[in-house]
Formats: structure tokens, C-alpha cells, sequence
DNA sequence: ATATTCTTGACTAAATCTATCAGGAATATA
DNA sequence: TATATTCCTGATAGATTTAGTCAAGAATAT
């Protein structure tokens, strides 16, 4: 599982557009977003381009373009915006084709497969609405724990 | 977030020692743990390295020696096995130190830590003996999926 | 003694990450 | 139309990490 500078750098500007958003600003540049968030800007330029191309974005170019969320920041969940610019988030060794012990699953690849559903499961239902407005999944999760395990 | 081949050949093997302890084996050499779950034995000379000195397992030289589970294998959680062996399982670009934006928390910071708190309580509930009994998460997770999407 | 097995540390090739850079295309405005 | 602005694309490259090898040594059973 890979989850890398990359990967965070995205999820922070898309936070950052959202929080514009609220702020009544449609398009913002990738040199203001950059400096906003200390990202270095021709890194943020490769990462909005992914984000684009996975329909998260929507851009706009010349005087006054920039980028914006191309849906309702309730509708953008933050798996979906990792998944566009990250390689590989699955967690077993044969990227789920049971391969991993001579041709058969190894002894760990259902453990694993249990994995990468709870973390798909916990990156696809918070939403950057979830994030910015501090409703994220904490206490629920925390809950599900207690009952899991006491 | 970090968890690479080396952590994943970790917790294989591991599980093969729980496996074959279960068959009342008690020292299995590296070399028989390499050839069952394919792992270059050079390199989980290495891994154990790292597993012993965590006190999950123990070992002993010369003929007839090898390593076996330090504990129960209801008592060795599969996070125990991948913190002794990654580097580094946070998700946060500060390593929690809330200097992730120009000194200050980023906008994403507190998710990130909602994620590791999340990644940590799945890989700190699991022991060897639930993996192995096939008594996993994966009932009660995927029934909190139906719940969280249906 | 001897064969066996772990122990330690150094080393290396390949892959990946983290960027940078340059030139081009589209757009707003005067 | 001219110009400045901003995104768009692809190439490139240094640094780091991963994945794995290797060799020499120490402990132990027989």
C-alpha cells in the first residue's frame, strides 16, 4: 500500500478549493493554492492535472481561470481524490489476484483483502464537506471499535 | 503511510510459524518458512532480525534450532508485526508533530490522524489466532459497509 | 570436531518519489 | 488584434527507498 506525499499534497488542495468555495471564490490558481498550502506549485500542477483527467476538477484557463470542484464538496469523497493520483492503495502482495504463493493465495491474502476494505471503507464515506466542517468519521469509527472489541 | 513488501513478508511468515505451532512444531528454520511462503530467505534472515529483536519471536542456534512465536498466538497482533519491521505507518506529513503547513496543523491534518487512528485499531485487534481461526474482521466490516452505503 | 543455524552489518541494483522545466494552447481584456 | 495570463503536456533528473544479496562470525546439538 502506497499512500505518499502525493497523495496528501491532493487531498490538502482539494481541501483548500473547497474551503474557497465556501468563501464565494469560483476559480483559483494553482500558484495561489500552492502558496496557501506550502505545495510546491509545478508539483501541484501534475497533481491537479490527475484530478482533472478523474473529473474531481474542472478548470479553466487565461486571466481570471484557475481551478474549482467540478461537484458539490458533500459529493467529493477523499478515497476517490487519493485514487486519482496514487499508484497502488491495495494492500496485498498480488494486487488482488490470489497469486501470492505460487500461483495460490497466500496465508495472509484474505487478511489483507479485509484490510483494504476498512481503509476503502473509511477513505470513501468521509466527504470534504465531512472534513472542513470537523463532522468526520471519529466518533463513529471509535464507537464501531468499542463495540468490536469489548 | 508505509507498508511495503517487507511488512507483508513479515506477517506471512509469521503466520507460518502460528501455523506450524498449531501442528506442534516448535523451531522452524528460515530457510523452511522461505521455501513454504516463497520469501527470499536472505531477506527474512533480515525480517526475523527485526521480529526478535521486538520480542515477537525467539530463536535458537545451531541444529534443530530455529525461531518460534515468542507468545500465544492469540496474545501477537498483526500491527505488533508490521511496526517492528516498517518504517513508517503515519499518515501525516509531519509525523504528528502538527508542523505540516508553515509550521502550523494543515487543513488535513486532523483527518490523517482520524485515518491512523483507524488503520491502527484494525491492525492492533487482529492476533495471529484470528487470522488463522478465519474468525476475521471481514463479517462485521462489510456489514458496516452495507450499513454506511446501502 | 563438525555441521548446522542464527546474527550482524555492509553493500547494491532497481524502482519510486519528488520534484523541475520548457514549450504550447486557450482565454480574457484592452 | 495584441498581450498577458493561466492551464496543459511531456520530458527529465536527483534523492531516497526498497528489495534483496553476501560474507564472516557466534552459538549449539550431536
Amino acid at each position: 500500500m502506497n499512500l505518499t506525499t502525493k497523495g496528501k499534497y491532493a487531498v490538502t488542495a482539494v481541501l483548500d478549493l473547497a474551503i474557497q468555495e465556501q468563501a464565494d471564490v469560483s476559480y483559483s490558481k494553482i500558484s495561489e493554492v500552492a502558496q496557501r498550502q506550502s505545495i510546491p506549485a509545478p508539483y501541484l500542477e501534475q497533481i491537479f492535472s490527475s484530478l482533472r483527467k478523474a473529473e474531481i476538477l474542472s478548470a479553466t484557463r487565461g486571466p481570471k481561470g484557475g481551478f474549482k470542484l467540478s461537484r458539490p464538496k458533500d459529493k467529493i469523497m477523499i478515497g476517490e481524490i487519493i485514487n486519482a493520483v496514487e499508484r497502488n492503495m491495495d494492500a496485498t502482495q498480488c494486487s488482488g489476484e490470489g497469486i501470492c504463493n505460487s500461483g495460490s493465495k497466500c496465508i495472509a491474502h484474505n487478511f489483507w483483502m479485509d484490510f483494504n476494505d476498512n481503509v476503502n471503507e473509511f477513505l470513501m464515506t468521509k466527504s470534504l464537506d465531512d472534513v472542513i466542517s470537523q463532522r468526520r468519521g471519529s466518533v463513529q469509527f471509535k464507537n464501531e471499535v468499542l463495540i468490536a472489541t469489548g
